[in-house]
DNA sequence: AAGATTACCTTGGTCGGCCAAGTAATGCGC
DNA sequence: GCGCATTACTTGGCCGACCAAGGTAATCTT
């Protein structure tokens, strides 16, 4: 059908054995050094990458049942029962059961983890300018936009599992007096 | 123009608190989707993620150094040692000592290992092809050059610790015969 | 030639993330 | 009311990935 030609536009050093998925090879280095850089910037502030997307529904929410954050940060449901452990431990989270499902668990930040919000705000404000470095306005839309269109390619492939689905979130101001 | 749906096209439901960075926002949902299809795929061919880069480089370039495949990989060298023991184990690769460098070890890939090439390849094409489905020709080839920016600026501010600095690799034919 | 430095790899620890099972509570059908 | 599926979360295991430290071998310095 369509000519598969040697689409190996124009790529540095691909591993070369990585022809036929130069893509998706940039999209894993670029994901693998935001996450590095990520992860230097929540070092300092206290946290791991990956908890302060948690943090963040969190401080948006209020509180919420466990099963909705994961729903919202799309995530197994193991990986935040450890995450949520591990922040309770931190003292940034505290749990206690849900009075009215006594299986479930309602989640909110203490006090200290509110602290955070501003800090990690921040910190992704850096990242999100040292990331986006020379690029103009329009190329940022552009660049939005089409990693839109390839996170709707992936979730649909990837829907058979878990629908992506998200009804959309009702930002409340709770939890954190903001 | 194919509007499929009204799917997410500026900002879906970002968890709102991550205002002051949509793009790292998306970066690490579209890596996160992409790293669980390509999951999907090479679990079916005994891989785990990450494990077919190493592969990729090992095919390319026949036998090499640890070294070489850190500084290829970018990946921290505990990391690369850890991997290789598990594919060693797995029978997919062979290490032995550098003859010249008693330090060193020579890796290479076993037959069964190269006998993955083939399938890993293909695992990608088609990966490619999911992710990018949609996408005509220009818009590929912004989002290429868009992440090649991207990653350029993540390298320098990573790049306190660790140079990006890798040479064009030189694509030799030697390990598998192919 | 002896000592300091650097390069190469390993070990141990921690986290995020997945899957596969397992437990507990709710809700539904009967 | 009773049983069964569903939902909600936990546990254990595994892997990729990081850091921090350590041990050994080559190289550089003096």
């Amino acid at each position: 059908m369509t000519s598969d030609e040697p689409v190996c536009t124009d790529f540095p050093h691909l591993p070369s054995a990585a022809r036929g998925g130069p893509f998706s090879h940039a999209v894993s280095r670029v994901a693998r050094l935001h996450r590095i850089a990520a992860g230097r910037q929540l070092r300092s502030i206290g946290l791991y990458p990956g908890q302060e997307l948690l943090m963040m529904h969190l401080w948006d929410a209020g509180a919420a049942r466990q099963s909705e954050l994961i729903k919202l940060l799309e995530l197994d449901p193991s990986t935040v029962t450890k995450m949520l452990q591990r922040l309770e431990q931190a003292g940034y989270v505290r749990r206690s059961p849900d009075p009215k499902d006594r299986r479930a668990a309602l989640v909110e930040a203490t006090d200290d983890g509110c602290v955070l919000h501003e800090r990690v705000q921040q910190a992704w404000t850096d990242l999100e300018e040292q990331t986006l470095a020379g690029l103009d306005a329009a190329e940022r839309a552009e660049l939005a936009r089409l990693l839109g269109k390839v996170e709707a390619n992936l979730c649909r492939s990837a829907g058979a599992a878990a629908d992506c689905e998200a009804e959309p979130s009702c930002p409340s101001e709770a939890g954190c007096g903001e």
